[in-house]
RNA sequence: GAUCCCGUAGCUCAGUUGGAUAGAGCGCCAGAUUCCGAAUCUGGAGGCCGCAGGUUCGAAUCCUGCCGGGAUCGCCA
């Protein structure tokens, strides 16, 4: 139970003792701080309803309140808002109870799910870019988020390693180099072990390719037929899409490790082919598939649909599987494999009507229960003119490149400030890295998940504000602070007494992680978590100016302090994680 | 053309299951350091919430229309 849940039960039994609906007693924390902590609106909609006057539904709940201990100061404002203050008596007991939860209150999930969540998408031989930033950030902190509510998460890549474009590198290759091995058409291996080209080699050919076929119909022929001939077997194409394989998946390893994201399943479109003569054949049985110029298709349009929804192309007239049969029998594959709940997909807003398009067919075909299926979808990363981030030349920019940028900039503030005074080479590049991830995380987290945002570099890296650095800077401050105390002998943390208004802001602040972590798992939207941990920071720091800790002479006052320190340190630093970064020893 | 997303302070953005005086960060102005880390903290100025109607005791939020920006719309993913 969060604190609002329990508030808004105990005002819910006021109403319901007035013969009113418990639900009317929702509190929320107060629009007004120099009012309430705590409002509840439930005497209006109450009015409404009974047509009432609101200003007397709110006094007789105030009234019947009034006889609890949880609250120093119960009034009734306005049109009827009900004002609530917590007692210090209610609130220290429940600080010392968080203080000591190793989950620092953090909300728990009633009944956890199997989920797996699939937030990657790289496509094989097209090395990452900024394009993928998003979906990697966000889907990794969601993992994060659901896994610490109680769910058991498994996270999937989805390699995009089976479409046109292995058909495209496949026929460039061959133009280039005809003579291989793997173009012999007689070939039935065993092929070489190293692969005939490097990982630069397959960058550099994966966009000529691209272009090739844009600009020349009949070189776009080659590789829709060489598409075709891969994914009916032959072997010398098998074997060369098992190197490009290879060789990007070492690629993508290492970026996303730069960005501290991690898959635990490495799967991709080609593991779910072999299920596809299957289902092709169910779904023909069952008459859900029909064959409409020349092409294999299931209609998912339906009566009450305002918009055109064109039907998925199972099998296009080629024979060849696109992505619509691929992401139709990844759910199958994993519904056998893992058997979840839930499958979610954290993948950009332009792809909304292929999501619900497939999520209808395998509803459709009683493959999966569409209501448990959910496409997170994101805005786009804009650069500051409002358009699709791109280098000043205009091309995409690498993610690592990306990274290495923020990394060098994060090194140049950390000289700048002396923060690094001091510490070794590899430490002051550690904390840059460190410094540089969260303040890009951060960066793209605090936004809402749905929305598009202006990718300002000057902008984050200024490191003030609600920014990543600026949540760092408060968890090693915390740290520095407890380490100074115990130096000083300063004695061991204790029960929670709050006197200034500081500490009773921090302490309420502390107890809001619960409804923070509850709204952004609901929702799936992780910058309410980002909310709460600057909010949290900031909440610190004032306390901190505030309120002497180490040299405070009252014992018992030096106690509680450090505990609000140490507490407030411990559940930041665990949002940090939450949020897929973290904060450096020192710096 | 249809559908979807968006339009809020100088800038970047929250807030949209209807409620009090619309918030934050940056920027700007004015302050705080013989004391635990000033990447900090305190105070201030700054808004016909795109426009016009409507519903309501009450609208940034719901409905309708319009203006402006973006995305998507059967065989590429």
């Amino acid at each position: 139970m969060t604190l609002k849940d329990d508030l808004s039960a105990i005002v819910g039994d006021a109403f319901a003792g007035e013969g009113l609906d418990r639900a009317l007693g929702a509190v929320k924390v107060a629009d007004r701080p120099d009012l309430a902590q705590f409002q509840c609106n439930g005497a209006l909609a109450a009015a409404k309803a009974a047509k009432k006057n609101p200003r007397e539904i709110a006094g007789a709940i105030a009234e019947k309140l009034s006889a609890r201990s949880e609250f120093e100061e119960i009034s009734v404002a306005g049109p009827g808002f009900i004002n609530l203050k917590l007692s210090a008596g209610f609130l220290s007991p429940r600080v010392d109870a968080l203080a000591a939860d190793r989950r620092f209150g953090g909300w728990a999930k009633p009944a956890p799910e199997k989920i797996v969540i699939d937030y990657g998408g790289p496509n094989v031989a097209k090395p990452l870019h900024v394009g993928h930033l998003r979906a990697a950030i966000i889907g990794e902190s969601l993992k994060r988020i659901m896994r610490f509510a109680g769910d058991k998460v498994t996270g999937d890549v989805h390699l995009g390693d089976w479409g046109l474009q292995m058909g495209q590198l496949i026929s460039e290759l061959r133009l280039r180099q005809p003579d291989l091995v793997y173009f012999d058409p007689e070939a039935k291996g065993p092929f070489p072990a190293d692969p005939p080209i490097s990982l630069a080699d397959l960058e550099e050919m994966y966009p000529a390719a691209s272009a090739a076929c844009k600009a020349d119909p009949v070189r776009a022929d080659l590789a829709r037929k060489a598409t075709k001939e891969l994914q009916s077997g032959r072997p010398g194409y098998r074997a060369l899409w098992r190197h490009f394989v290879d060789l990007s998946v070492n690629a993508m390893k290492r970026d996303y490790a730069d960005l501290d994201v991690e898959f635990d399943l490495w799967k991709g479109e080609a593991d779910a082919d072999p299920l596809i003569p299957e289902l092709t054949e169910d779904l023909k049985s069952r008459g859900i598939i029909e064959e409409s110029d020349g092409a294999q298709i299931i209609r998912v349009a339906r009566d009450d649909d305002k918009k055109e929804m064109p039907p998925i192309i199972f099998i296009n007239s080629e024979g060849a599987v696109g992505y619509h049969a691929t992401d139709v029998a990844t759910i199958v594959d994993r519904k056998r494999e893992l058997d979840p709940d839930r499958i979610l997909y954290v993948v950009d807003a332009r792809q909304r009507l292929h999501f619900e398009q497939v999520f209808r067919a395998v509803d459709k075909a009683g493959y999966f229960d569409e209501a448990k299926l959910e496409h997170l979808w994101f805005g786009t990363m804009n650069g500051k003119d409002g358009k699709p981030f791109k280098t000043r030349e205009g091309g995409t920019l690498k993610l690592r490149d990306f990274i290495d940028m923020v990394t060098d900039r994060a090194r140049e503030r950390l000289a700048e400030s002396g923060f690094a005074e001091g510490f070794s080479a590899e430490e002051t590049e550690a904390v840059a890295r460190q410094v540089g991830i969260a303040a890009l995380k951060f960066a793209d987290l605090s936004n809402p998940r749905t929305s598009d945002y202006i990718f300002d570099l000057d902008r984050f890296m200024a490191f003030e504000g609600k920014t990543g650095p600026y949540l760092l800077y408060a968890s090693v401050r915390v740290r520095s602070v407890v380490a100074k105390a115990q130096a000083a002998g300063a004695g061991d943390a204790g029960p929670v007494k709050l006197v200034a208004d500081e500490e009773t802001d921090l302490a309420l602040t502390l107890l809001g992680f619960a409804d923070a972590l509850q709204d952004a798992y609901a929702r799936r939207l992780p910058h309410l978590l980002c909310d709460h941990a600057f909010a949290l920071a900031q909440a610190f720091s004032k306390f901190y100016a505030a309120c002497r800790i180490v040299d405070e002479s009252d014992a018992s006052m030096r106690a509680s302090r450090l505990t609000l320190a140490q507490t407030a340190g411990g559940q930041l630093d665990l949002i940090l994680s939450l949020l897929g970064f973290s904060a450096p020893d020192r710096m």
